[in-house]
DNA sequence: ACCTGAACACCGTTCAAGT
DNA sequence: ACCTGAACACCGTTCAAGT
């Protein structure tokens, strides 16, 4: 009750909160957030932040050991949503035949990324530059795993084109990461797509691309 | 014979030429490149090109506006170079039939990307900045009209399965830039695909995807 | 016409000193 | 334990002054 910011009940001089117990670390990852959807990403400086968060510009430095960890670990809070909803536009069609569930990824993806542009912008900003966590290394891993059964499994039961697993696994993802970087990048409008159909489109193509490798 | 470099026969006391009448443009340009080569794209600094060039701080800004338009700058030069590229290797293959052509000019644009990364990673910044210049836009309608009359030749000849041309075309594209972009990314270690390797299962990937789509 | 070099308003990052 | 605020070495960009 003390940390709710909507108990303003005692102290109401305390116009800006110290953070000297807050959750500074929290702030600042909201602010970067809020300044990367304002100003985009290279926007962001850790003194523009640090004033945003009522703080001075070493405070951040407490939380992160550099501008980069700073925006990595905003890219790991979106990582983490987009594998989240990665499965549950999985789990929408668990009863789904495997190819179905392999398009259910991918369609979860592009839909993903393009509600959430900033955030998917960062996750591949920092793909850029990071030379994979731990983490994410075993996050890939399990979802190429995934994938990769649910092509066997296509495969036993006579659905997919016959061809190498790992690499219509691999096509997939670079196609649905392909479309989706295309789209923050702004290509759409000069391939004759406008904006507001960009998702529609890229569904329609990973979905062909799906009755491609159907058998 | 005055501006050529090797004409150092008179005034040997002149260590640092004074770019008042050399191409100090291009002298820009190439040390933006080795200094990307070097160091990162994000190491890029106007200070540190001018360093390298000999020239004051101010001087570069006397020919590109911004860091940004140096930048872009050199993404032109590059796409000139990935475009010709592609170009070569459509006309490697004049006598393949159209799908052949098709594919010609996705693995001319994998091999170039891949051969070239560090001018890739340059292009694709520079799409994710700037809005499309009229060249840029010319040129992209330019190669999907091939890309799409080769289609139609196909569809004609009866080389590919039904669908629709254009999200075939999209299709290509966002598949062989998803591949570029997670190879510059240095995605495919994490992919159980090691560096040395990474063309060869991009192309393979790719032709998997043109196999899907035959006939 | 083209470049210099000082100047301005910024940055990232560090670190003693405060609470 | 956590934050401040001064400090340092950078940056991008501008602009009078030099050649």
């Amino acid at each position: 009750m003390a940390t709710s910011p909507s108990a303003v009940n005692l102290l109401p001089k305390q116009t800006k909160p110290s953070y000297h117990h807050g959750d500074l670390r929290r702030a600042l990852l909201d602010a970067t957030v809020q300044l990367i959807e304002e100003q985009g990403l290279e926007a962001v400086s850790v003194r523009e932040v640090a004033r945003r968060t009522g703080v001075s510009p070493g405070a951040p430095f407490r939380h992160f050991q550099n501008r980069t960890a700073l925006l990595s670990a905003v890219a790991e809070v979106a990582q983490e949503r987009l594998v989240q909803a990665v499965g549950e536009s999985l789990r929408d069609d668990e009863k789904a035949d495997p190819l179905q569930k392999f398009r259910a990824i991918g369609i979860g993806f592009l839909r993903w990324a393009f509600a959430n542009p900033t955030h998917f912008q960062v996750i591949s900003a920092r793909l850029e530059i990071e030379f994979d966590s731990p983490t994410l290394r075993d996050r890939n891993d399990e979802l190429r795993a995934t994938m990769n059964q649910l092509l066997s499994q296509a495969t036993a039961t006579g659905l997919l084109r016959p061809g190498d697993l790992s690499r219509y696994v691999l096509g997939g993802r670079a196609l649905a990461y392909g479309l989706a970087r295309m789209h923050i990048d702004g290509q759409f409008p000069s391939w004759g797509i406008e904006s507001a159909n960009s998702l529609n489109e890229s569904i329609a193509v990973f979905d062909q691309f799906i009755a491609s490798i159907s058998a």
